[in-house]
Order: C-alpha cells, then structure tokens, then sequence
DNA sequence: TAGATTGTTAATCGATTAACAATC
DNA sequence: TAGATTGTTAATCGATTAACAATC
C-alpha cells in the first residue's frame, strides 16, 4: 500500500494523534487547520498537506471533526492492529521499556521477555516471565512475533537479528546500535538512539544563543 | 556561533562519529568519503558536504585521517566540554536512564537525581542519591546545572519545567509529552518520544512491503 | 608526474509554504 | 447568501546529489 508517503509527514502522525485526543479530552469537537497549527506551532498549509496524503477528512467551512480525525489517524498507524512483540536483553532499559511503555495504545502487544542471564529467567516482569535466550527459537515458531525490540548490546544486537529474521521478525525497535538496515534492506527498524540524542543536545548547548 | 548549520547535518554527527570509532578500533588509520559512504549507506557527496560545514578535514588524494576526523568531531559536537545534568523523575525510566547512559562520553556529567516521592529519597542509584524534589530549588543555585533530564509525566513536567528554566536550566533532554519549544523558545530541547518512535514503526509496518 | 580524492559549485530533488478556487 | 475553511495547485525554500576543478 500507500509506501508513497514520505517519512516526514509519517514522523508527524504521532505527534499530530497526541495533540488531537487532548484537545477531546478538552471537550472540543471541532478543530481547524489554522487553530491546530497555532497550538502546535506549525503551518496550517503543513496540517492540511499532511492529512490529505491519506483523504479528505474535514469539511469546507467547518475544519476538521476531532473525532472523526483522531481515528482516522489511528487507523492510518495501524493502532488498532495489534502485532506481537518480544523483548530481547533485560537489564536496566529492557525492564523500564516494558513496565513503562503501553504497547497497547500503540500497536503492539508485548508477549515475550527474553534474556541471556539464567539468572534472570523465571523473574516476573509487569505480567510477564523473563525466559532464556536458548528458548526463543521455539517461542518464536509458536507464537508468530512480527516485531523485537533490542535492548542489548551491539555485538549480540548483530548475532540475534539474524536469528530472528530468520524466524520470520519483520520489524525492530532497536535501542542497540547495530545498523540493521545495512545489511536488511527488506526489514522495518526504528531506532532509538540515545547517545545520538544526547550528542546532538550537547551541540545545540554548545554553538546555539 | 554557527548556528547556521542545518539540523539534518547535525543530526548525522554522532552516527559519524560512532562509525570512525569503529574504523579506528578496527586499527585503521585513514578513509576516502566513498569508503565510509558505502559503509554507512549514504552518499560520499554527502558526506564531504556535512564535513565541510565546519572545515576541510581531508586531503586530496588521501581521503581523511581517522583521528584528527573524529577527534574534530568530538569537538564540534561539544563532548568534551562536560555540562552539568540532574534527572528528574526515578521511575522505571529515569533509573534505566541513570544507569544506562555514559554521560561522560556524550558531553554531560549527572550530578543530581530528583523524585516528588519520599520513599525514594536517599536510595543510592549507580553514584547518586535520590534527592527531594523539595530540594530542587536549592540544589541548582549551588550546583548550577545547565540540563535537565524529564522522566515524568507531563503536567509534572509543565509545572517543574518552569522552576527549571528560573534557575538557570537552558536545555532538556525530554522524555515526557510536554512541549517545551511551545512555550520557551530560547531552550534547548531533545525530545526523546518513545510512543511516536513505536507509532512510526507500528504504520510502517502496516504500511510497506 | 599520474592517480586519487577532496572541497565546492551547480543541478536536481523533495518538502514546506503560499495562494486560491471549490464548497460547506 | 456570506463567511469560513478545506483541498489542491503553484511557488519557494532547503537538502541531497552530481560534477569537476583544485590539489595532495
């Protein structure tokens, strides 16, 4: 489908989905492009450029029905299609990743926890058992995960994305950094790169005002 | 100072810099803007015009030193240059973040950490004890930080984001949904959206192929 | 010197903004 | 109907790529 959409407008989406559902938690029902636009600090052209990449959601005169807009755009993410998630690597950022994102509200739902540590294995994470690495290979073949995310380090990042792709993965959230796209080019990744944020801050601090 | 480089460049920087350490650790010395182009997956043009934003680093006929590349990166990117950080919020996050992060090798020194509850209060986390979020007011106008970390929920971070800025706090690395670069737009502010980044991905994979 | 590769200018491509006719 | 605001086309702006002269 729709692979025509550039990543720019998809990486406003999100964002676009946040300001909508606290503007009905306000009690609005009704929104225009120029109003948006002022309350997000963009321009109305970009707000009305970006939702017709997908269709005509608002009305000539009125602007735009927050509810009718926010499920849309719901639906253009693919929210409410729920993919299956395991998590490979539990130390400090494993365990915060799944107490506290809610994968429900966007997308996924996390069925697996895995790590390489026996000690770990059988620890309860929120509602889930820690399992062994050794274990993954037969979890995956049963229970079918499009997505992994990666909370390890690069080294084991490289070695387990194969394994996994070849157990039919077809997506990553990748906190390590490794470069799957160098060498995947038919897989979805979406890094998060926290030294690569913090570098750019400390930039920012140092050559800006 | 050069605040007229484009944030697409900046943004390339530290995965630049990641690349080179690799190359050198791997014990090279040198590299030519097409070998490091089809390593990274981009083009060597674009490279040597991201470079030469800030200089001309390479030698014709030689390509770039490895060393004096990275080292000028280093200092473009202002790592060495240490700046004071607290986080705010020792939650699940703000821990994994405290423990998981090497500061010290992306330009900033963590030298306080903050939660509104008691019970945390004096718990040892890595180096640093919790301290009172009573005690923030305090704390800066000795320690004088100039980042704050926010691993708290967004109204949190609407009201302490404010005391932040009185005291002196001139950049953010945001984990919360609040929008600073709304209301001040002399700060500096990375925002690190764990939800839009799983969204992204959740279209994408609805989406391609 | 000949070969290689940079630094830099020019050309292309894509994304944002402006403008306005369509229409509610 | 008149006013408002979209959907969409055209204009502008910025970023990427290509080309090549400079030079090591």
């Amino acid at each position: 489908m729709n692979n025509s959409i550039s990543s720019s407008v998809i990486k406003r989406l999100p964002r676009y989905y946040r300001f909508l559902g606290e503007l009905q938690n306000q009690g609005l029902t009704r929104i225009s492009s120029r109003e948006l636009s002022e309350m997000m600090g963009l321009t109305a052209s970009q707000i009305r450029q970006d939702l017709n990449c997908f269709g005509g959601f608002g009305q000539q005169g009125y602007g735009y029905n927050l509810s009718v807009l926010r499920t849309e755009i719901a639906r253009i993410l693919g929210i409410n299609n729920q993919k299956g998630a395991i998590l490979i690597g539990m130390g400090n950022l494993g365990k915060a990743v799944t107490m506290h994102i809610n994968f429900e509200t966007k997308g996924f739902k996390l069925i697996g926890l895995f790590d390489s540590k026996e000690s770990l294995v059988g620890q309860m994470v929120k509602t889930l058992p820690i399992r062994s690495i050794q274990s993954l290979d037969e979890f995956c073949r049963e229970n079918r995960p499009e997505v992994a995310i990666l909370c390890i380090p690069k080294d084991a990042a490289e070695e387990i994305s194969a394994e996994l792709i070849s157990l039919g993965v077809k997506g990553f959230w990748n906190f390590s950094h490794y470069d799957l796209t160098l060498k995947y080019d038919d897989v979805i990744v979406e890094n998060m790169h926290f030294g690569d944020s913090l570098m750019t801050l400390s930039y920012r601090l140092n050559n800006e005002k």
